[in-house]
DNA sequence: TATAAGTCTGGAGTCAGCTCCAGAGTCAAG
DNA sequence: CTTGACTCTGGAGCTGACTCCAGACTTATA
C-alpha cells in the first residue's frame, strides 16, 4: 500500500502522514525498490490510533505519550491509560469554564445594548470596554 | 507617560505595546525629543479598550473591527455593535459544543476502563483507539 | 560621574499542526 | 510510447499573538 492509498482510507494528506513520521508518530515506513513508502496493517491501525486521539481532543505531543504505551503494553497499567484521560478531561473543563465565562461577559454586554438604529455614540458595549482601569 | 509605565499599569510588555502599534491597533505614539513613546489618557483609554475586548475572547482581528466603530461612531448604529457580540457569542458556543463532544467520548472512555494495576494490554481504551476503521 | 535601568530599531524566533513548493524520478493506462 | 498521476526530498511558509535579540542611545539613581 503507498502513501497516497493510505491518505486517502483515512481521509488526510500524504503530507500529513510524511509530517506524522517526520514526529515520530508513525514509523518510518519501509520503501519499494524505487523508494516508495510502503504501508501495512500495522500502519493502517497506527494512523487510525492516531487519528481516532486527536479526534478526541488529544494533542501530537499527548498522542506521542499514548502511543508510547500502546508501543509497550505489558509495562504500563490500566491506571497509567485512565489517568491520561482523566487529565485530557480536566484540561478540556478547564477550557469550558473559560469559554463560559466569555460567554456570560459577552451575553452581558448583548443584554445591555439597545440594539436599535440610534448611533453609536451612546453604545453601552463601547461604553463598557472603553473604560480607563486595568482590567 | 513613557511606554514601560503603560506596560506596567496594564500588567503587558512593552514589546506587546509595540506590537499593538505596529498592528495599528494603538495609534503611533508621539515622540520625545529623545525619540521615546509618549503616551497620554487617550492611549491609557485605548489600550484598556483592547485589553478588555481580548479577555472577553475577542482576536485582535475582531478588535480592529470594534476599534473602527469606536473611532467613528456616529457612521454606526448600536445595533452594529450588538451584532458583533452577537456574532462571538455564537463562535464561543460552538466552541462550546465542540468541546463537549470531546469530552464526552473522553468520558466513555475514562467510564468503561478498569483503571486497575493490571497489564495495559487489555486496556479498553488503548483498543477503542486502535480500532482500524477510519473514524 | 559612573552605573543601572529604560528605550529605540528591524528583524528573527516561538508554538502547533500542518501545507505547499520545485524539481526529479516512477508507474499505470491507452 | 506518451501522457498524466503518483511519489520523493529538503526546506519554506502559514496562522495568531506575541517574545526576544543585538547594539546603540537616554535617563534616573547613588
Amino acid at each position: 500500500m503507498k502513501i497516497g492509498a493510505l491518505a486517502q482510507q483515512f481521509d488526510v494528506t500524504v503530507d500529513t502522514i510524511r509530517f506524522y513520521e517526520k514526529q515520530g508518530l508513525l514509523a518510518t515506513a519501509p520503501r519499494s525498490g524505487a523508494g516508495y513508502r510502503q504501508y501495512g496493517k500495522a500502519d493502517v491501525q497506527r494512523l487510525s490510533f492516531i487519528l481516532r486521539a486527536k479526534a478526541i481532543g488529544f494533542s501530537l505531543q499527548q498522542i506521542r505519550e499514548l502511543l508510547a504505551i500502546e508501543d509497550n503494553k505489558s509495562a504500563w497499567v490500566c491506571a497509567d491509560v485512565k489517568d491520561k484521560v482523566a487529565l485530557k478531561i480536566q484540561e478540556i473543563e478547564q477550557q469550558r469554564a473559560e469559554l463560559q465565562r466569555l460567554q456570560q461577559a459577552l451575553q452581558q454586554l448583548h443584554n445591555a445594548c439597545c440594539g436599535g438604529t440610534v448611533s453609536a455614540n451612546a453604545c453601552s458595549i463601547l461604553a463598557a470596554l472603553a473604560q480607563a482601569e486595568p482590567v
